[in-house]
DNA sequence: GGATCTAAAGTTTTT
DNA sequence: CTTTAGATCC
């Protein structure tokens, strides 16, 4: 009990010990939120006594869960199983293993990532944009409107045609028993939508519910959460308003801002202490969320003390910005800060190419986070469906991406005719290749791909057989038949696709070790969950877009693209408040040194366009006559300098004042206070 | 069936 | 300026 207890504040104290009914723990940036919702986990199940089995612990990324598991586990000292903390997909992945059959379905479905899911939406229709109705389609999803009620209330024939391509698209899923990311959830609440007895019967085993991030949750998301506590009301939900930054994609902030309305009697506690920023940076950050209207309201007050001032940069144009940040960032190393300790955040991903470039010239080392994700790669692609194809022959979605890697003489042509063939036959590709006649494949095919098939056909079977009895010898043979490491040779950045595959197969080999009764399947849904966790510590520093930084936190940060339309940045469907968050949510992460940068002009989309400062800029008190980077560097003891009036001197002491710096200048033995904006530089 | 050209578009992205 | 998807050509 000490141990939870010895390092909380009253606030997070009070949250930990609030476990009946519904609890709002708004918890502003490096609040200890973390902190406070594992103290909380572990106090439930330690002190309270409440059995491991009878909680549920809800994140948004692998990552959280990672991180929240583990110090959850640190902090809980009776023996018991280790509670149920996932992502909503991971819960959603294994209620719909249970209680799939409800809705008439086998639970050996697949889940198809949204690559997949566009390939689909492809395949049924030619004319719209695929992830156009992808988006739409995922609305629906989110909204629990099934095709039907999509067509009817559609009134544009577009939105018309939509539906009709989501309705193909779900007896697609159906007949192939595939589903998608929104499935995971929106099935999981239909289950318990249709089956009253279902959800008391859950909502009773799961007493006590935890949900963080909760400014990212969705419609769907807020219904379902209402079902699991059908008979209790003990749901604790962590988040912060003015971090909600995901709304384009679907998120309520409403959910959050009115927590009270939709769980009625909900306690709110709010965790202003900061722990990880300086006061001057917290400041800066306080003064810009201020200008949110739809808010609940709330001021991170440090408890670091002391701090450098938040500095402002401005550039001619985003080469010169470059080139200034690399010149910091190799001050901030030969200081000996460690490269880790630095990253450069950005609003859209386009502009890391410049920062690329300056930091490439500057020698300086970056590590990019975000970008493609490993999974997403083509080649790891192949190796996943070749695993599902071995897990399931029938999935004709998968066998379509690998019969011709390596290549078997196969073109598109008579891939489609083959499919065709076995639909007619309500076969599925594989099982109509392998039943079928020599002559009726020579129909479809050339002779001596049919040879190739049926080789394929054998080789698959053959894999199966060794997954089911040998995982462990499971990725060598695949290799060995497939030799999908020399079908790569040739292609542009051989080497790192090369390097892809083998971790892959690394990564395979470990998931055996660490669970030696899983099976193919088990693995195939796993890694379809998981994002790409770049968590390689390298003496490199971190670029990236201010989504990805969520959560993070660097010594010193820089910002750059302070500009308007850039951040704000404008378009159709942009919100301004919520572009004022992701300025908090950037200024947010730094800990004890934050630099805003913006350039007069930059090169965007082929045109130089002239830009004037972000609006944020003054928002957060940062006007112009703010410290500027340059000084913090360039005077120093001992300088020459010349002063309008006092003519030449000699810099004798610098300290700050206000925002600027103040020099001591001796003036021929005369001394003077004078600010260093007033003089220039011998 | 695969390479090469052309046109159009261009935020942010957990699962 | 890129990138990517589609069309067109061998």
């Amino acid at each position: 009990m000490d141990k939870i207890f010895d390092s909380l504040n009253d606030a997070q104290r009070q949250a930990v010990e609030q476990t009946e009914g519904p609890l709002l723990i708004l918890a502003g940036a490096g609040s200890g939120k973390t902190k406070t919702i594992t103290s909380r986990l572990a106090y439930l199940l330690d002190t309270v006594g409440i059995p491991s089995s009878q909680t549920l612990t809800l994140t948004f990324t692998n990552k959280a869960a990672k991180e929240m598991r583990e110090r959850a586990m640190g902090l809980i000292t009776q023996n018991s199983f280790p509670p149920l903390l996932c992502t909503f997909h991971k819960f959603g992945l294994l209620f719909l293993k249970f209680h799939i059959h409800l809705l008439g379905r086998s639970n050996n479905f697949v889940v198809i990532d949204t690559d997949d899911k566009k390939k689909i939406l492809k395949k049924i229709n030619a004319e719209l944009p695929t992830a156009l109705i992808a988006s739409e389609i995922s609305r629906y999803k989110n909204s629990m409107i099934d095709p039907q009620e999509a067509y009817s209330q559609a009134e544009l024939t577009n939105y018309k045609n939509i539906a009709k391509i989501y309705e193909e698209y779900e007896v697609y899923l159906l007949k192939n028993n595939l589903v998608d990311f929104d499935d995971l959830l929106c099935l999981t609440y239909k289950l318990l939508d249709e089956h009253p007895e279902l959800c008391i019967q859950t909502s009773q085993k799961y007493r006590y519910i935890m949900i963080d991030e909760y400014q990212d949750t969705n419609e769907l998301q807020l219904r379902l959460l209402q079902k699991l506590c059908t008979s209790h009301n003990n749901l604790c939900v962590v988040g912060d308003d003015d971090q909600s930054i995901y709304g384009w994609r679907g998120a309520h902030v409403r959910n959050i801002l009115e927590f009270d309305q939709d769980f009625a009697d909900a306690t709110v506690i709010k965790l202003e202490y900061n722990y990880r920023s300086t006061q001057p940076i917290l400041t800066v950050a306080n003064a810009l969320i201020e200008h949110n209207r739809s808010r609940l309201g709330k001021t991170l007050i440090a408890t670091k003390t002391g701090g450098n001032d938040v500095v402002t940069l401005t550039s001619h144009d985003e080469s010169e910005e470059a080139k200034k940040i690399a010149k910091a960032i190799r001050a901030l190393l030969d200081k000996g800060v460690r490269a880790s300790d630095i990253a450069v955040l950005y609003r859209i991903n386009a502009l890391s190419r410049s920062l690329e470039e300056g930091l490439n010239r500057g020698g300086i080392a970056y590590r990019l986070v975000g970008g493609l994700r490993f999974y997403d790669r083509a080649e790891i692609k192949d190796l996943i469906s070749y695993l599902r194809v071995i897990t399931n022959v029938h999935d004709n979605f998968s066998l379509k991406r690998i019969i011709n890697k390596p290549k078997r003489g196969l073109g598109k042509a008579s891939i489609e005719k083959i499919e065709l063939t076995a639909m007619e036959a309500e076969k599925s590709m594989f099982e109509f290749i392998a039943t079928s006649s020599d002559s009726e494949l020579e129909a479809l095919a050339r002779k001596k791909s049919t040879q190739e098939l049926r080789k394929f056909i054998l080789e698959i079977n053959e894999l199966r057989t060794i997954a089911s009895e040998a995982m462990y010898q499971f990725i060598d043979a695949l290799e060995d038949r497939f030799k999908i490491k020399e079908t790569l040779h040739g292609l542009p950045d051989e080497s790192d696709k090369i390097s892809n595959v083998d971790e892959f197969y690394g990564l395979f080999r470990d998931y055996v070790k660490q669970n030696p009764d899983a099976g193919l399947a088990e693995f195939l849904n796993d890694i379809t969950l998981q994002s790409d966790q770049d968590q390689i510590e390298g003496e490199s520093i971190y670029i990236m877009s201010i989504h990805a930084s969520k959560g993070l936190e660097f010594e010193h940060l820089f910002v750059i693209g302070m500009e308007e339309g850039f951040l704000p940045l404008v378009g159709d469907g942009s919100d301004l408040e919520e572009e004022r968050r992701l300025g908090y949510v950037a200024f947010t992460r730094a800990k004890s040194n934050l630099t805003i940068s913006s350039v007069n002009s930059r090169f965007y989309k082929g045109r130089r366009t002239d830009l004037h400062k972000s609006r944020f800029i003054n928002e957060a008190g940062l006007c112009e006559g703010s410290l500027i980077l340059e000084k913090n560097t360039s005077f120093k003891k001992g300088d020459l300098v010349r002063h309008k009036i006092f003519g030449a001197g000699r810099v004798e002491g610098v300290s700050k004042s206000g925002r600027e710096f103040k020099l001591l200048i001796n003036f021929g033995g005369n001394k003077r206070d004078i600010l260093a904006s007033f003089v220039e530089k011998l």
